[in-house]
DNA sequence: TTTCTAATTTGTAATGATTATTTTATAATT
DNA sequence: AATTATAAAATAATCATTACAAATTAGAAA
């Protein structure tokens, strides 16, 4: 996601009006490395906007989702965790305790060895979800 | 997933009743490759049982998972899509049709890159997720 | 073959995430 | 300040999945 104040400059630009809600959204998402749900925002957000509504939070996650500021993330099969960064890279969720980090590892290598092998199928894009035992979790063990 | 002969002796071994339904969701699986839901089985299904129950088909679907028989897909969010063969592969959905093929390269030594750089994380698996469009789908445009 | 029992099926209800809808409110512009 | 298009809020609807309870049945044992 980009800073604020480009993000500010981008709504404007498409005509996207800077609600009190969008603002504390945006903020909450700011450098957010914990991979949040709707509501985990929601819940986060009540305390300050008594009257902020659930859909509010699905509604500007969907923008800023279609804006490409912000990536869905699939590997939570029960609820959408979402991610600001949007720079390539990919995750981690522990079996244990659910929780989820990026792997920043470059792994563009692998676009073209699978573009080689099926040329007919244009590649957009791709993600790996890895899976195991969190240290923390190993730790308790 | 094993051969339904194979599966079929393991059920056994494991105390796992052969009913009519099971045996009629083990062949729809076999050699499956259209990664089904638990819909479409119940679907294709219910012409030959009419009594079939939805909740059977997630049942065996969640015995067969937790014997490894059958892998779980998180690649469509919607909803849950299961692949008979349990070998290591991985898969591309198609942004246009919605269609999932296999992509059956192998990237095992994605793994020790990454172990490499998270000593303290046990992962014990990892998927790739890749989306784009089909030829079918490009071929139509 | 018949009986017995634990496992399974079935139908239905409950849950939880997400989407749709409608009314009310408000940001941004004139 | 008035206007208007956009957004927020509240609520209802939808859809996949899970939970539950009652009826059925596969398979073992008599």
């Amino acid at each position: 996601m980009d800073s604020i104040v480009s993000l500010v400059q981008k709504c404007k630009k498409a005509g996207l009006k800077l609600t009190p809600q969008r603002l504390a959204i945006f903020k909450t998402l700011d450098g957010n490395k914990t991979h949040p749900t709707v509501d985990s925002i929601y819940q986060s957000l009540k305390k300050d906007f008594p009257t902020m509504s659930l859909t509010t939070v699905y509604n500007t996650l969907e923008t800023l989702y279609e804006m490409g500021e912000i990536i869905k993330l699939d590997i939570d099969p029960d609820k959408a965790h979402f991610d600001p960064d949007n720079k390539k890279h990919h995750h981690f969720k522990c079996s244990s305790c659910g929780k989820i980090v990026d792997v920043l590892i470059n792994f563009s290598e692998i676009l073209e060895n699978v573009e080689l092998q099926n040329s007919n199928f244009t590649i957009t894009d791709f993600n790996i979800n890895f899976r195991g035992i969190c240290d923390f979790c190993s730790k308790k063990n």
